[in-house]
DNA sequence: ATAACTTTGTGAAGAATTTCACAAGCCAGT
DNA sequence: ACTGGCTTGTGAAATTCTTCACAAAGTTAT
């Protein structure tokens, strides 16, 4: 997240930013940010702050984007269309390598400007041909387990979930599940919760 | 995300149970299932475990999903169509009132079955009518504070926002901010650091 | 009815995280 | 070169979160 921000002061220019400024940017306390950067090494300069484009490129090394990540996005529905069409992925060297699904409607199919639609059944293969480590699963939760087992077999080592369905991967395996319902229902809390006048009984 | 567990147990038709069953499933451990339970009341028969269908009756009442939220999308892109397709969110009451864009070309189109997408010109006047209090934002990031700032003052007090932008709002209303590149980039750092070898190079 | 077994709810202990506060360092102006 | 004004980096204190451990209470079998 700090990636995010200084990126954006970057672009307009300004060369160094103080722990105050991005904690108000960021919605934390100063000593929040000195102690989260300095967890990874001591980039500011005393007086003055922190040096804003060379602490991007620090970061990004540290988050290990200096380099191309070759993904495979599972599923060729809404959700995945939306991952391919957007840009700040492929901007931070994330390319897509295959789109994968299993509905013989959309196989072979055109799938945005260059990407035809591959058949689920030869995930194995072209995982382990690609060299591939990063998938996204964008399929039904029923089946999203017995995918997960196939595409780890085949080589996949770290898994963004939008299948509302609880994976269980081994350790060596990075999960990060997005769940749009609970996310939907953390906000129906809050406002439960915050005294807000509901409009619906 | 205990509701999850407890409904897919209760569609099983299990009757009762343990922390211990529940820590299990959920990755955690008894003693943290049971504080967190006991945070919202006194819910478990000891001997015996909890009530798994009235834990969960419970739990939705407390997450204020007894009644319908009314809930606008804005912009029609790919995103706003996974949401509006994605089953889960009618079940969980949250009924799409309106869908809105500025797009000359997607104003007026059929949507979905029978959604009409709206201009986002009306987005005022209708969300006033609508009575909507929850908003899906899922617009480019440039246009999105001002998109924000004009429903908030149409009533809207919570918004889940899948638009890559650092979003400001006040107190009364709820964020929840999803950007799938920061997850991608949590990836990244888990596959960079945890010793795994990079196919690419 | 009683005994043996299971499981909750919760204070207390322990661990982790966040905030405080200040010495040390850097810059700008003179 | 020196002074005054900022800002970092970091131990120590404070706070928050997690785990432990056990009394209380319920269940089951006999």
């Amino acid at each position: 997240m700090y990636l995010r921000y200084l990126e954006d002061l970057d672009s307009r220019g300004q060369q160094t930013a103080s722990s105050d400024e991005l904690a108000n940017l960021f919605g934390t306390t100063p000593a929040q940010v000195r102690k989260d950067l300095s967890s990874f090494g001591s980039f500011g300069k005393r007086g003055l702050g922190y040096p804003v484009h060379q602490l991007s490129d620090r970061l990004r090394e540290i988050l290990g984007l200096g380099h191309e990540w070759r993904v495979v996005i599972i599923g060729a529905g809404k959700i995945g269309a939306a991952l391919a069409n957007y840009h700040g992925f492929s901007q931070r060297g994330f390319r897509v390598v295959g789109v994968y699904d299993n509905s013989p409607a959309k196989i072979g199919q055109l799938w945005g400007d260059e990407t035809v639609v591959r058949d689920m059944a030869d995930l194995e293969r072209e995982i382990a041909g690609n060299e591939a480590l990063i998938a996204v699963l964008a399929i039904p939760g029923d089946d999203a387990q017995s995918v997960v087992d196939r595409i780890i077999a085949a080589g996949i080592r770290a898994i963004l979930n939008f299948a509302p369905a609880q994976l269980q991967v081994p350790a060596f395996v990075s999960l990060k599940t997005v769940n749009m319902a609970v996310e939907l229902e953390g906000l129906s809390f809050a406002l439960t919760n915050m005294g807000v006048e509901k409009g619906a009984a």
